[in-house]
DNA sequence: TTCTCTAGTTATAGGTTCTAACTAAGGTGA
DNA sequence: TCACCTTAGTTAGAACCTATAACTAGAGAA
C-alpha cells in the first residue's frame, strides 16, 4: 500500500484521478478569486468550466466553506515558502538585506494576486473551521521575522515597553505556544510591529485607497522600511 | 416647496414616508452587516423583517450595490464624525493628547462594529462604485490627522524622505487637489504613515489575527502611539 | 370628482448552495 | 471469470437569492 502523503504520480489510478480533479477545481477557484475574490467564487461555475454538473463537485469538498479554507490554508503556505525562498538564510546575508527581502517578498506576493493576499489577511478568520495546520502555515513567515530580527539591534521602544507588565507575558506566552527556536519578547514586539505596519500599506493598497490620492504606496513603504531598519 | 434637504419632518407626507423608509432600510441593513459583514446582505430578507416583499424594495435602491455604496458612504460620514468630536480643536489641548484622542477614536469607532470598518477598508464588495461625495467623507479624518500632526515636531525621517523626489511632488499633489489648509508634504507623509500603521494593526485585530497569539491589540497600539509621539 | 403618480403586489426568470436518490463504471476479491 | 462493492457523476428538487414586468390599490392634486 502507497504513502498516504505521496504525489498523485505512483498511487493507484482510482487516488489518482481524484488529486488531480481536486487540482482541477481549486485552480479554477484560484481564478474566480484572482478576479473577484473569495465573493466571487461559485461551486456551479466552476462545475461548468470542468464540464461536470454541480452536485458533482461535492464529491470533493463538503461544502462551498470547505474549499474556501482549503484555498486559504494554500494560501498561507504558498505565502510561507515565497517567504522561505525569498529571504536568505543567516550568514548568507547582511541582516538589512534580510529585512528588505523579506518586505519585498512579502510586497510583491500580494500585489502579484492581491485577491489572494485579502482572502487571507482581510475577512474575519471563521475559526471553527480553520484547521491546525492552517495556523501552522501562517505562523511561518512570522518565524522568519523573528529569526531576521534578532539579528538587528533593539530599538529603544521594544525594551522600555516589554519591561514587566501584561504586553512582556503575553509576547512570551505566544513564542512559547508555537514553540521553536527561543525568541526574545523584544523581538517578538518589533516582529508584530513590523508586521502590522506591513499589513497596514499592503491592504489599502490593495484595496486601492492609494490611487485617488496618486502617491506611490511603494515609496512609502521605502520610508517606513529605512524607519525600521534604523530602530523604529 | 419645501427645500428639497430638509429632515424627515415639516415635508410633504409622501416625501415624509419615503424618508422614514428609506431609514427603516438602512437601519435594518446596518444590523446584517454589523453581523455578517458586506456578504451577508439580503434584500429579500430586510423585506421580510419590514413586513413587505422583495421586490418592493426596489423602489428605494435600484439594486443591492446601490444599498451596499449608500451604507459605505454612511460609514464614511459616521467615522468623520465621531473623529471630529472626540479630537480637541487647536488650542483647546496640547498636540499630543489630540493625537491620542485621534487614535483612541479611530479604534473605538472600528472596533465597536468590526464589519462597518471592514465594509469601509477591507475587500472591495465586487461592482461597487464609490460616488464622489464618498471620496469627500473619506478624507475628513485625513484632515485632522493633518491639522493634528502640524501642530507635532517632525520626525527626522519625513524631512529626508520628501527632500525633492516623486515622493514629494505626490504628496504635494494630492493635498493641493484636496484643498483646505495648506499642507506641508513633511507632515502629509506623517500623516500617511501613522494612517497606515493604524490601519494595519485596527484591521488585523478586526479580523481575528492576535486572538489566536493572546497578545492584546490595544497594548500593542499603545507602543505604536507613543513611538509617534517620540517622531518615529 | 377625476386623474395621476406611487408603493406595494404577484408572477416569473435565472442564479446560487446543497440534499436525495439513482446510474454507470472501475477496481477487488472469490 | 464473475460477482460485489465503492465511487464519480447524473437528475430532480428544495430553499434561498437578485432582479424585472405587469398589475392593483390608494393617496394627493387639479
Amino acid at each position: 500500500m502507497p504513502e498516504a502523503a505521496s504525489p498523485s504520480s505512483r498511487r493507484p489510478p482510482r487516488a489518482r484521478y481524484r488529486e488531480l480533479t481536486l487540482r482541477e477545481i481549486k485552480d479554477l477557484a484560484w481564478e474566480q478569486v484572482a478576479e473577484g475574490g473569495g465573493a466571487a467564487l461559485s461551486l456551479n461555475s466552476i462545475a461548468r468550466r470542468m464540464g461536470v454538473t454541480g452536485p458533482a463537485l461535492y464529491r470533493y469538498f463538503a461544502n462551498r466553506d470547505a474549499l474556501l479554507t482549503d484555498l486559504v490554508c494554500e494560501g498561507y503556505r504558498g505565502l510561507a515558502e515565497a517567504v522561505d525562498v525569498a529571504v536568505p538564510e543567516r550568514g548568507e546575508a547582511a541582516p538589512e538585506l534580510r529585512l528588505r527581502a523579506f518586505v519585498q517578498a512579502m510586497w510583491t506576493w500580494s500585489t502579484e494576486m492581491p485577491h489572494r493576499y485579502l482572502l487571507l489577511f482581510g475577512a474575519p478568520v471563521p475559526g471553527y473551521a480553520a484547521p491546525e495546520d492552517t495556523f501552522e502555515q501562517a505562523f511561518r513567515p512570522m518565524a522568519v521575522l523573528f529569526d531576521v530580527l534578532a539579528e538587528l539591534p533593539a530599538g529603544p521602544a521594544e525594551t522600555s515597553a516589554v519591561s514587566g507588565g501584561r504586553l512582556r507575558d503575553q509576547l512570551a506566552g505566544w513564542v512559547a505556544d508555537r514553540g521553536g527556536a527561543p525568541v526574545p519578547p523584544e523581538v517578538a514586539l518589533r516582529a508584530v510591529r513590523c508586521w502590522t505596519r506591513l499589513h497596514g500599506l499592503i491592504s489599502l493598497a490593495l484595496v486601492g485607497q492609494f490611487t485617488a490620492t496618486g502617491v506611490d504606496p511603494e515609496a512609502v513603504l521605502r520610508v517606513e522600511l529605512d524607519a525600521l531598519l534604523a530602530g523604529h
